[in-house]
Parts: structure tokens; C-alpha cells; sequence
DNA sequence: ACAATGACGCAACATTGTTGCATTTGTATC
DNA sequence: GATACAAATGCAACAATGTTGCGTCATTGT
């Protein structure tokens, strides 16, 4: 486990990576609390944080959805660091996508300036078909 | 205005039709709130209930964000009807963009069935370059 | 003008996420 | 290994956004 970064590497933030790594989809919040281990019973609070530690410290990424919840998933090296999302409209399940998001070929207003791209493209999943 | 629909056309669904349709951009729930003139202060809820309505009835349409809020914006002709949107990082306002979000030319696992596509272009406006 | 049904207002609730602060714990240093 | 300090954690309270139930009001078809 690489946790070579600005912080500890404290068995909270250990733990809660493996979960995310262990998991193929994007998982929110409360499905983290869920998988971690009983000996490994965190507060609500410490799994945000820990979360948004993981985030800026790009080992993990999170997603926006339309259920005003986030998402989120280990950065597999498989995926780009850009890439879009598919979003079951049935189990709400949220996968990585592999194909990037096109390049910036997106005509802005005159004076606007590009920064990112986020995408996520709805439908069924192979369960919910 | 045409509100020839399932429904009455009472004072509240036409003043926030009216107040969306005189917004350039996506507008929250708050901001419809403050907009709307004196002389039509509604409910919290009603104001939530009649945005439901309308974009039930194909009149708005309502953009999900990273923010965790809805925003709603008319349904003007000159937007086709799925259109990707922009979000400054400033200032968090939020306009529909003309371009298609390109057909469904997005690999899926098999077994996948694609619905609908959200795009949100991501940037700083001419406002807050 | 009247009745029926849909819209509204109010209160309470639900969910998700955040902040402040005291306590505990990793880690570098001795 | 012991120690000290800063970082991480837990708890409580809060904040923002949106939802539900229900009684009352008002629009609309007749």
C-alpha cells in the first residue's frame, strides 16, 4: 500500500482504500460503512474526512451523480485520470467507463475558459435489462 | 403561455414559468425564491411541488450538479432537446450549451443498454477569467 | 353558482454532508 | 524504547436541500 504522502497511514484510511480497491463500481458513503470490517468500525465524520483525504491525494476519486450523493473509486491505473461514468437508472450502480470524455471540442462562449469535462452516461445495467 | 397541460394554470406556475424564462442561465430553487416578485411569495414546498410539475410537463428542465443543488432552466426552442451544459468554478453559474453531447457512441459493457446522456463542461466564465 | 379535484401552506421529517473542539494516536526525534 | 508534537479521530451539534402528510383553499368544468 502506497500511502507515501502528506499524512499518516493510519489503519482508518488503510482500510477504508482496500475497501474501495475490493470493489469493481463506485460505492457512496454509506456502502463504504457497510463493507468495512467490524473491527474496523469508523465515525461518519472520520469516513468523510478520510475520504476527502484520499481524494486530493489522488488515490481515490469521487463522482457527482444526480442523487445528490457521492461516489467513489480507487484510481485503477486501467481507467485515464479523465474518464466518464454510466449510472444504472435502475440499481443506481454507478461503473467507470474507460473511453475518455473527447478532448475540449466542446464550443465554449467567447471569453469562457475550459477547464474539465464530467460525463456520465445513463441506462440499464446487465441485471436491471 | 401555453399551459395547456395536466394541470391548472394557477398565478404560482405562471409567475416561475416566467421568471425561468427571463433567466439567461440555470437557476437554483433559492435564487427562483428571491427572484419572484412580491406580490407571489409561495411555500418552500410549493415552489419544490411546481418546479416538479413543469419539468413533468416538458416546460423546464432541471440540471443536476456537483453542488448538490438542483438548478432549472426554461425550455427554449433554440436548445435541442439533450444539451450539455457548462458550470463556472467561480462562480457556479450554470448555462446550457447548444452542442449535442455526440449519439451514443459510448462503449458500454454487454448487456448495457444506453438511455441518456448528462455532460457538464467544467471552466471559468468570462466573468471570472 | 357549485362541487370536485387539484394546488397550496404549514409542520415535521429525512438525508447528506460540515464544523468545532476535546481526546487519542502515529511518527520523528532523542 | 520513551517522548513530544502534530495529525487524526470521535462526539455533538449544526447546515443545506429536499420530501411527506394532512388540512385548507381555489381553479375549473358543469
Amino acid at each position: 500500500m502506497i500511502l507515501h504522502h502528506s499524512g499518516r497511514a493510519t489503519a482508518g484510511r488503510i482500510g477504508i482504500l482496500a475497501t474501495l480497491l475490493a470493489e469493481q463500481k463506485a460505492i457512496t458513503h454509506r456502502e463504504i460503512e457497510q463493507r468495512l470490517p467490524q473491527s474496523l468500525q469508523l465515525d461518519r465524520v472520520t469516513l468523510y474526512r478520510t475520504l476527502e483525504w484520499l481524494v486530493e491525494n489522488g488515490l481515490i476519486h469521487k463522482i457527482t451523480s444526480d442523487d445528490r450523493v457521492w461516489r467513489y473509486h480507487a484510481n485503477h491505473e486501467s481507467h485515464s485520470h479523465q474518464h466518464a461514468h454510466f449510472k444504472c437508472t435502475g440499481c443506481a450502480q454507478v461503473i467507470c467507463l474507460d473511453s475518455l470524455p473527447t478532448e475540449q471540442s466542446w464550443p465554449l462562449p467567447t471569453g469562457y475558459r475550459f477547464q474539465e469535462i464530467e460525463l456520465t452516461v445513463k441506462g440499464l445495467c446487465a441485471n436491471c435489462c
